[in-house]
RNA sequence: GGCCCCAUAGUCUAGCGGUUAGGACGUUGCCCUCUCACGGCAGUAACACGGGUUCGAAUCCCGUUGGGGCUGCCA
């Protein structure tokens, strides 16, 4: 196949939506594998539901998902005397006719036929009218004449079924293709556009696999090429039904804010419908790679969370610190003071003790959001003491002493084993250096920490825990090696002194 | 209602006339272990139903059922 070109044409009435960004990244995967072009086209021809925001919304979705168009970005709305002009063309060959009647009169028809049990189809009744010139100043759209032969079909083979799809003229009435206010409609603007633009595939969602034969109608009376057809099955919610708000977070922007990477949610979308093999990873490159559209599936596809939660995860697992840093940053500095993630204090810092933590962590969490809120104990000082969980694990008196030794033996850490120098981020060397030298603080520090409790004939499994809740405060946390090198000496040394401070306040009041 | 599309585990899927029906997510158990994870190992679970065609059907055909879409001066 040569010369291939695709096209992503959303309209902008919504936020770039999960279903949305699949056609996108099918048709982009696809021109790709071929060596061809894709192009996106913004399709804002109803005014009443199309607004800026979206559009720029959807550019930019599209932007993050690296789905990136090969050429300037096409809106409708600039090329309304194109559709003008072949709606005039359709008109003079009467092939298309101005018909007159009122939206009440056809809301009459319409119910009528609905109660005779039949399918609601235009009259006709313009179809041969011959408007003077005081008619033609009246209000009126423009409908196409659709073939009546008894017998005739339209049809078109759809490359993902590979096979014919047939429908009886009769099935389709006179569809509007102009509107009252001149705006053409989508069925007419989509064929000429396409056609005008020279796409060879139109990979699309399935629900307009009906609308395919009058589009294929339109080609023909206009004179134009016909591309090929492919149409993708949707994607559904939980409930076997068409995805939308209602099933949670159905725009891509949300998958953003919520902490997902780019690449786990396209890696998911491709999955969605479309295999290669066993692979279940794949890169971009991969996907362009083997795509092909015999391997697109005919059913429609349940979005499930789990599966692109693992895959979130296991592309978090694969970045470097200093990137996942970068990455938590610029999504709450996006969401500012209005996320849903509580106060948050300020941007992480990108340096050897936040990295050590996040490199700890990032086995630990499944979105950035959740990276970001683990490092809580890190962030902020305030560390709060949670008396139930202090009972839980039965912390008392008798832990002041350990806790006293422990302070000395944190004082007593040698402090060449916290000493960095500033890690330069964006300078790969630097940072590999910074994460090699890590290593090694953190393994002096695992040594020095058993020679400690050894010497006292202590084991870490009875002391991990205390530990961890004077340090955090929680039952869970990273590792406590990484975590005595990320707070340092000092900051460690004053959560000890504060939670000797909890355990006498506690113990005190029950001696009272 | 009419027309069109679809049908392998809870979910995504491999399979394209002969397989112990494969993989992944999830889930369960075990190992590892300072908590939680990661990781490793093992297990769990599917051809919607009924007719054909064929020596042989998850695979081909027909029907039933179920689901989805369209039936707009939305796209």
């Amino acid at each position: 196949m040569e010369n291939i070109k695709t096209r992503f044409a959303p309209s902008p009435t919504g936020y770039l939506h999960i279903g949305g960004a699949r056609t996108a990244l099918f048709n982009y995967v696809f021109a790709k594998h071929y060596g061809g072009k894709f192009v996106l086209r913004i399709e804002d021809t109803d005014f009443e539901r199309s607004e800026k925001k979206f559009e720029e919304d959807i550019i930019e979705s599209l932007k993050w998902l690296s789905i990136i168009p090969d050429e300037e970005v096409i809106f409708q709305s600039k090329r309304l005397s194109i559709y003008k002009f072949y709606a005039d063309k359709l008109l003079n060959e009467e092939k298309a006719y101005r018909c007159f009647c009122s939206k009440e009169l056809l809301e009459e028809d319409r119910n009528k036929l609905i109660a005779e049990n039949k399918k609601p189809m235009y009259s006709g009744r313009c179809r041969e009218l011959k408007p003077d010139e005081a008619l033609l100043k009246t209000p009126h759209v423009i409908r196409f004449r659709v073939d009546r032969n008894s017998g005739v079909a339209t049809g078109f083979k759809d490359l993902i079924r590979n096979q014919y799809i047939n429908v009886n003229n009769d099935e389709i009435d006179d569809f509007v293709i102009v509107r009252e206010d001149g705006m053409p409609t989508y069925n007419f603007a989509v064929v000429i556009d396409d056609a005008l633009m020279g796409i060879t595939h139109i990979l699309r969602g399935d629900d307009h696999l009906s609308n395919t034969p009058k589009q294929i109608m339109l080609y023909k009376a206009l004179g134009f090429n016909m591309p090929e057809f492919a149409h993708v099955s949707m994607i559904l919610g939980t409930d076997g039904k068409r995805l939308s708000k209602r099933h949670g977070a159905s725009s891509v922007n949300q998958y953003k804010c919520e902490g997902y990477l780019p690449e786990a949610l396209v890696n998911y979308l491709i999955r969605l419908g479309w295999s290669h093999g066993n692979d279940e990873i794949l890169s971009m490159d991969d996907m362009i790679k083997y795509f092909n559209l015999i391997n697109i599936g005919k059913s429609a596809a349940v979005f499930n969370i789990e599966k692109l939660l693992w895959l979130n995860s296991h592309y978090i697992k694969q970045k470097d610190p200093f990137i996942l840093i970068n990455a938590v940053n610029g999504i709450f500095e996006n969401l500012g003071n209005s996320n849903n993630y509580g106060n948050l204090q300020g941007p992480l810092k990108a340096d050897i003790k936040t990295a050590a933590l996040v490199e700890s962590l990032k086995t630990r969490v499944k979105t950035l959001a959740e990276l970001r809120l683990k490092l809580k104990f890190f962030t902020e000082e305030d560390i709060h003491y949670d008396e139930e969980i202090l009972k839980e694990f039965n912390v008392n008196e008798n832990e002041l002493k350990f806790f006293k030794s422990f302070g000395e033996f944190i004082g007593g850490l040698n402090d060449e084993i916290f000493y960095f120098a500033g890690v330069n981020a964006s300078d790969e060397a630097s940072k590999k250096n910074a994460l090699e030298s890590l290593k090694n603080s953190i393994e002096s520090i695992k040594n020095e920490f058993n020679l400690f409790l050894s010497k006292n004939s202590w084991t870490m499994k009875e002391k991990a825990m205390i530990i961890r809740l004077a340090f955090t405060g929680e039952k869970v946390s990273p590792p406590l090696y990484e975590i005595i090198f990320a707070l340092g000496k000092e900051r460690c040394i004053q959560r000890i002194e504060k939670f000797s401070d909890c355990i006498n306040i506690l113990t005190n009041r029950y001696k009272v």
